[in-house]
This record gives structure tokens, C-alpha cells and sequence, in this order.
DNA sequence: CGGTTTTGTTCCATTATCTGGAACCGTGTC
DNA sequence: GACACGGTTCCAGATAATGGAACAAAACCG
């Protein structure tokens, strides 16, 4: 069986696909596999042609060939003139439909707006996906406009306010098997490395009920961030603000922090009241 | 053989997901079927069970349940506590790629900027899928953030300003087959809702260079639009100004007309020049 | 509380689909 | 013209999808 080393695009981007949960990669049959080539050809930022993306995707020429074909034929790839492959447009559809329609986003907004208007900077939403955090929704004041930049980008979860801030709301058990599952990297000279330093700052975190990020995935940004959890809710997530280091200072940062928190609260109870088991 | 009438969503959505290209629905086995899933559960506006999806896509309970799972399993849909099933996150991840990605959407972004800097309203980009338009991007002033409401939306092509603008560019063979595979519907006392009429107004179009939205498909929504095509680009698209009627009057609307038509040129200038067959 | 319907899940022989090696074009190159 | 290369097509064999039926667990009900 192969399967190989799919996932393992050559671009850098934040590594590791760890993905489809969990350990093995067999499960899904057929679909996984038309996936898995799709995340190739998404993956990466130069346009692939077939050559480019047999030997990553490391599949016999005439599976892969009808696996692209099937991607094509239904709009999840597009083929272009010049044989190269490009993400398709039902991806977007989809992403649409999904995203407005997701009842969570919903109902973090009001309190994402509110939050913005207090402090003024950038205030994320995200949700805790294995390995990583997944930003859900943006609220930012100046924003030249674009799709929220962040939107369905994932970041590590050991790095990022909004991960350690999910990481310390996670059951002990769940935890231990994220941690374990974690591939440590260094972004900034202040990312936190190794396990131990992450569980020091998770117990901080789980004291002080919110969670910070010292420039530790990017230099110059730093945030502050609450977990948005609750008993029966089916996932774990969390609300952040970020800012410039230049304008947002370590203490000003501590200065909303029971903000943040006080929403991060009043988001999962909304949540558990309107997403709950109940109905 | 199945497949049943899987797709006939039951939402009143723009209707006819006339999507999954040419006419019927078989050639990509397996994973078209999942597909076909996937769209009853992301298209649906409220959660589902198992047993409505089992009744909108009218497949075996055994088979449908291994599907489902699946989908679970690869997080293109969510399976939560209270049993119903809702899109995944690893829709948006596809998402932000694929769009952040997309050449197309990256040369004319400039254009867009500046168009709406000389209007003063909204500016859509949008690209011809089958019967719709897939808006890919958009420019507004005082956008109250939200993720651009309609990236990624889909609207017949018949009775927006892009739509038409896209049609007419399109050779007179596939025009005809396009055509033929529209099932017109009135959205409001303005639409066009015959062939012949449309006909008409793509012979404007034409003659002009650009195409007119007179709240054809929104009451109080009025547009201009210009096409954006060239020898060696492997899609249709067009670019608009789109504003509210009681700000935007037809005459208004006139005058912007040769800006829109001019910067639609250059975008397909400068697209079939990067994008086009010689790389 | 026992019977009954509904809903979600699991099994498994059958069969359709996917697999992948090889042969087959079309193009560009030495 | 031979050769290499990228893309496409073919087809017997391996594999995964199919769907009817049985099963467990709630929800419903008299």
C-alpha cells in the first residue's frame, strides 16, 4: 500500500500537515486519497503540472491521472491551457456556504465587535483542529479590505495565543495526546520549543483563565487570548486580540485580558445554550 | 444504478446546482457520489440528521453512513454531539488556499482597487461557471468587515450585470449550449426571463463593451459591468460596479460605463499575458 | 412497564470501481 | 531520424464500495 509521502508539500508552509486525525492515514479509501492529491495541488503557491505533482504525490501515472481527471471533472481542480493544475472554484463554494452557515461564527460576532471596539486592534476566532488552530472569523479595524487574510489559515497550536488559550480548556487526556502529537519549531528567538516550556505556560494559562502570545510565531505580534469552551460543545476554540508590538505593550495586553476573558465566557455559554446536546 | 436525486437540495437555494459540469451526473464515481453528500449537507441552511440526509440523497442507509463517515473522518463535514452533521473546517482551509492562490484574483485585485476609487461603489470580480457566476473577489468602501458576503457565492449568469457581461464574451457555440441549459426564474419584475430577451441585451452588451444589472435580480440593486476574456485564457470572467438604486442612477451608471469597459480590458491584458498559453 | 416504532450502527457476500504496469501518442531535442 | 519526455489511454487483477439485512439503542406509547 502506498500512500507515501503525500501531505509533504515542498513549500515550507507551517509544516507538518497533521491533519486527518488521527494516527494512521488508511481509513477513508478512495476519497482520502483523491484528497490527499487535492492538498498537494492546493498546498503549494506555483501552479503544478502533472509531472510536478506525480512526484510529489509518489502514485502510479495512470492512478493519478484519473485521480486528477475526477478533481477536475468535478470543480475541485481546475486544468488550465497550459496543463498546469489550479485549485477550483467549488472550493470556494463550498468554503462560502460553510462559513457563513457555520452557527458558531455566528454567534461569536457580537461579541468580536464588542471586543474590537474596546480595545481597537485585530480580534481573531478560532477553533482548536488537532495540531492547529483554525481562524474562523476576523474583526479588524483598518483592514484595506481582503478576504480576511487569516481566514481558514491554520497556525501551530503551541505558538499562538489563541492555541495555548484552547490547549489549557482541553480534558488532561486530550491534551497529553496533542502534546504528544506535536512537532516542535522554532519561529521567532521567543517561541516557546520543547513540552516542558508549553505546559509551564498552559498552567499559567489555566490560573489566569487567558493565554498570551509573546511574539512567539511572528516577531513584532503579540496577543492575548481565552478559550471558548463549554460542556456540550463538541470542540474547543477561543477569542483573541492581536496587535504590533511597537502599539501593543505587554501591560496593555494585561489590561484587557479579563476583557477577553470575560467574552471568551460569555461566548461559550451562548454556545452551549444554542449548540448544546439540547437541541 | 443509484445516484437518485441526490443534488435536489431542498432549500430553495438559487436553485438548480446545475454545478458538476455537462449533463449527467455519472464519470466520477466514487468520489462525485461523496461529493454529492457533502453538497446536501453544506447546501442545507439548517443541521441534519442522519435520517434527512438519508432522505434527500436517497441512497442505502449502509452506504450513506460509510459515506458520511468518511467525509467525517477527512473533516469536510463535522459530526456533532446532538447527532447532526455540519461542514467541516477543512472546507475553509481548502478555501484560504485555493483563494489566496488564485493568479487570477491577484492581477486584477490593483484594478479593482482603482475602479473603486473612481466610483466610489462596490467592485465584483467574478468568474463564468456553467450557468453561474462565482464571485471570486470584491472591493467596498465601508464594509462593516464580514468576510466578503459573497465571495464565493454563485448567481445566474441571466440576471446580474457580471453574468451577462461574461455571456457575451463567450463564443457563439458555447453561448448557445449555455444558454439552452438555463432554467430562467424571476427574481424580480425586472428579470430578464426568456432567452429572447436575454439574447437582446447580450447583443448590447456586445455592441457596448459592457452590460447593465437594472435590479434584475434584487429590487434596488443596480449594476455595470464589463467582460474579461482573451485569446488564451481558459475561462470567461468580468468585473462590476455594483450600488443601490437610489444612489446610483442609470445615468450614473452610463458614465462609469467606459472606465468599467476600460479596466476590464486591461485586466484581461495583463491576465492572458501571465496566465496565458506561453507561461 | 412491556411492546412498538424510529434512528443510528454494524456485517458481509456481491459487484462495481479503483489500481498500476505497459503501451501509446505528440513534441521537442540532439 | 532516433531519443527522451510529458501526458494520455488500456485492461486484467486487486480492492474498496455497495446495499440488504440484522442489530442495538433510544424515543414513543398505550
Amino acid at each position: 500500500m502506498r500512500q507515501a509521502d503525500i501531505g509533504t508539500s515542498g513549500t515550507g508552509e507551517t509544516d507538518a500537515d497533521a491533519d486527518t486525525s488521527a494516527g494512521k492515514g488508511a481509513g477513508t479509501g478512495t476519497l482520502g486519497k483523491a484528497l490527499a492529491v487535492l492538498d498537494v495541488v492546493v498546498a503549494s503557491d506555483q501552479p503544478l503540472r502533472f509531472t510536478d505533482i506525480l512526484a510529489i504525490a509518489g502514485q502510479p501515472r495512470g492512478t493519478l491521472h484519473r485521480q486528477l481527471s475526477h478533481l477536475v471533472e468535478e470543480g475541485l481542480l481546475s486544468l488550465r491551457a497550459d496543463l498546469t493544475y489550479e485549485p477550483g472554484l467549488r472550493l470556494l463554494k463550498f468554503a462560502a456556504r460553510a462559513w457563513s452557515g457555520n452557527q458558531f461564527r455566528a454567534i461569536a460576532e457580537p461579541y468580536m465587535r464588542r471586543l474590537h471596539e474596546e480595545t481597537g486592534e485585530t480580534v481573531h476566532l478560532g477553533i482548536l483542529r488537532g495540531v492547529e488552530v483554525i481562524y474562523v472569523d476576523k474583526v479588524e479595524s483598518r483592514q484595506t479590505v481582503r478576504m480576511q487574510s487569516q481566514i481558514g489559515n491554520a497556525s501551530p497550536v503551541y505558538c499562538t495565543g489563541l492555541g495555548k488559550a484552547a490547549l489549557s480548556a482541553l480534558p488532561a487526556a486530550e491534551l497529553e495526546e496533542t502534546i504528544a502529537r506535536l512537532a516542535f519549531r522554532r519561529f521567532t528567538p521567543h517561541t516557546l520549543a520543547d513540552a516542558v516550556a508549553l505546559r509551564r505556560d498552559l498552567d499559567d494559562a489555566r490560573r489566569d483563565g487567558y493565554a498570551f502570545d509573546r511574539e512567539e510565531h511572528e516577531t513584532d505580534i503579540r496577543c492575548v487570548a481565552a478559550a471558548v469552551h463549554a460542556d456540550g460543545l463538541s470542540f474547543v476554540g477561543g477569542i483573541s486580540v492581536t496587535g504590533p508590538a511597537y502599539r501593543v505593550t505587554m501591560e496593555q495586553l494585561e489590561s484587557w485580558a479579563p476583557a477577553v476573558r470575560k467574552i471568551a465566557a460569555a461566548i461559550s455559554e451562548e454556545a452551549a445554550l444554542r449548540l448544546g446536546p439540547g437541541r
